[in-house]
DNA sequence: CAAATGTATGAACATTTGTTCATGTGTGCA
DNA sequence: TGCACACATGAACAAATGTTCATACATTTG
């Protein structure tokens, strides 16, 4: 019989590592985190409105949001002149959380 | 009144997401992730030890290991000509876990 | 259709990470 | 003391990321 991965198991293959590599590097930088922090709340959000909320210039922001579409953590959907980003991957969120909570940070 | 920060607020501030962004930095490579599986498990381990598990050449392991050690993720302690590190900050481990457990990854 | 608005893209460059290799340092042991 | 083992360190280089700027593309509006 094949071990069955499960969730709870501390055993990751190496795929699965370079996966999760893979995730945390996209999320981490303090504007993506900013951005996933916006998305947890507001269902969706327009570029011009996020990049309104954190300050940050329109190419940059859509770097940004490119980058984190492409990696399966945003999905987006035009409607009319606007592009509306919206979280896919919930999960960032809770890591995000997960460190945010500790007090030593 | 200042508004309490508590670990469920979503509302960070900006030093706390560079914070957060940095630990995630910190782990995110398939590497490093390795060796806070293997420290989930086994309290300490040897440089050695974790060379050999992971098939790592020492100095790479050791680059590795001083960063997550300056990082605050690990810890150290001589017992003889060993140098045994282990988990510091165990919440990466959670958030290891967390992304681990996507179906979809 | 032309102009305006909202967003994406690509090239150039700067900065940060990752890796290797040679060498240094600490510890135990003959 | 001198050698051997375990680990760290630093310089050099390679590769990945972040940023800016100019420009392109899509959609609405006049």
């Amino acid at each position: 019989m094949t071990p069955t991965p499960d969730s709870s198991d501390l055993n990751l293959t190496t795929e699965k590592m370079e996966k999760v590599a893979f995730i945390l590097k996209t999320t981490a930088h303090p504007t993506r985190i900013a951005i996933v922090q916006l998305l947890a709340r507001q269902e969706s959000l327009s570029v011009t409105e996020i990049s309104e909320k954190l300050q940050v210039e329109q190419s940059l922001l859509s770097h940004h949001l490119t980058g984190m579409k492409l990696k399966g953590i945003l999905g987006s959907q035009r409607d009319g002149k606007n592009i509306f980003y919206s979280l896919k991957m919930r999960e960032v969120v809770d890591v995000i959380q997960c460190l945010a909570g500790c007090t030593f940070l």
